[in-house]
DNA sequence: TAATCTCTCCAACAATCGCTGGAAACATTA
DNA sequence: TAATGTTTCCAGCGATTGTTGGAGAGATTA
């Protein structure tokens, strides 16, 4: 008994996943209120009672929306997690944040869509009260970041979730900063690669540019066994 | 000749300042299409049509709100740039990201609606197309990041958005990081502080909790004086 | 062929949106 | 007191919102 989303996942060229793909963009841009039915169902070409068809109420479609995403962000972490397995700590940063913002900047309803949801609100609460899988600590695992693989300390999640948000919020906020600096769109991503580059590297490896000596971090978890998500 | 904005801030208890007040609140906590003009004037406790009455158009609205805490913000960003001067570069940071997070933590609809701005769009897009001054530039010189008073190089300013973020972020999602990390309230407000601090200060300092020795920024810079934002 | 199923659109629904005209209530001035 | 100006509310406007019923078009099955 597959889902509406699953079967959308499942063949791209179906009516179901144009709306889905659709639906991403304009949800992603002007938020769940900002966002109509209408706006979707124009951009796809279609009457709007279709979109109803094939996936019922509003809320249901954006809960489509937040789950698939969700599914795709998993897959990318599990992607770079395998990249980077049994690498030197800060070189695994290094080539995480690379691909990551590379990855994000391709698919930019995915950062809008997941500030959305940290920080939006919705009229009608019960719309938004499905549950998401939120990945810091599998990612603060396959970084390495804790020696407990079971329990990911909260200060560590938050680390993750710092690092995260920085990323999301240079690729949620190009149009906005990229005005307010004046540089063009390939400037302004290798901007911001070293900006976090800048930032996030001394502070878990000891000093910028070389390995870990942090006495929390580093040295004895740099090229520790990761647990891997691929089972989750 | 006063604008509405200067009326509403000059007489807080004004019918004006009270609109403003809830204003900002529901502003930040729904965004710009998730709000309505109902809701506020609900919560002040007075006909729709007295709001129009005082403040036009919801864009008006709005726009007055966002002119609103960004005047909070210049203040507060004065008023920290006197505590921390003349300070080590260490220092300042930490004592300016406590005082700046308890303050947003207090205001939290500064936070909520500065993001709403960077990220959200508006379907009416002449609805927000009105100037606000972002003050990079001036957290920049008042924390002595570059030597350059005159004119603050792009990747500075990529910083100062990297740390601005970064409490905003924190600020703005409490409510859902902390469900995730099921935390109390004062709780997550230290583990805020020491997440900032855990990640700022080595990139800008050199090494955590120690005074600047980084080749960029640091020594020369840890006592310089800087100018004031007082007279912009 | 007839019947059934899947899909798409047209038309319209009630509710809510932003917004306004005009009448009261109140305060100020003459 | 009378006249004028300011503020507030009631009632309702047109437009847009999310949503649905029902009629066709097309393919599949009987």
């Amino acid at each position: 008994m597959a889902t509406p989303l699953q079967k959308a996942r499942k063949d791209p060229d179906s009516m179901k996943a144009r709306i889905l793909k659709k639906a991403r963009r304009i949800f992603g841009e002007y938020g769940f209120h900002g966002a109509t039915t209408r706006m979707i169902a124009e951009d796809v070409g279609i009457d709007i009672s279709t979109l109803y068809y094939h996936w019922g109420e509003k809320g249901d479609l954006y809960e489509a929306v937040v789950l698939d995403i969700n599914e795709d962000l998993k897959e990318k972490l599990v992607a770079v997690e395998r990249a980077i397995r049994g690498l030197p700590l800060a070189t695994r940063m290094d080539i995480a944040i690379d691909r990551m913002t590379d990855y994000l900047f391709d698919n930019r309803e995915i950062s809008n869509l997941v500030l959305f949801r940290y920080f939006g609100k919705t009229r009608d609460a019960s719309l938004l009260d499905f549950q998401v899988p939120e990945f810091v600590s599998e990612i603060a695992r396959s970084m390495g970041l804790c020696r407990d693989k079971v329990n990911v300390p909260k200060i560590v999640r938050m680390h993750v979730l710092a690092m995260m948000n920085a990323i999301h919020n240079f690729v949620s906020g190009e149009d906005f900063f990229r005005s307010m600096l004046s540089v063009e769109r390939d400037e302004y991503v290798s901007m911001v690669k070293d900006t976090l580059k800048y930032i996030l590297l001394p502070a878990f490896t000891g000093s910028a540019g070389e390995n870990g000596n942090n006495e929390e971090y580093g040295t004895n978890l740099k090229d520790a066994k990761t647990p891997s998500l691929e089972n989750g």
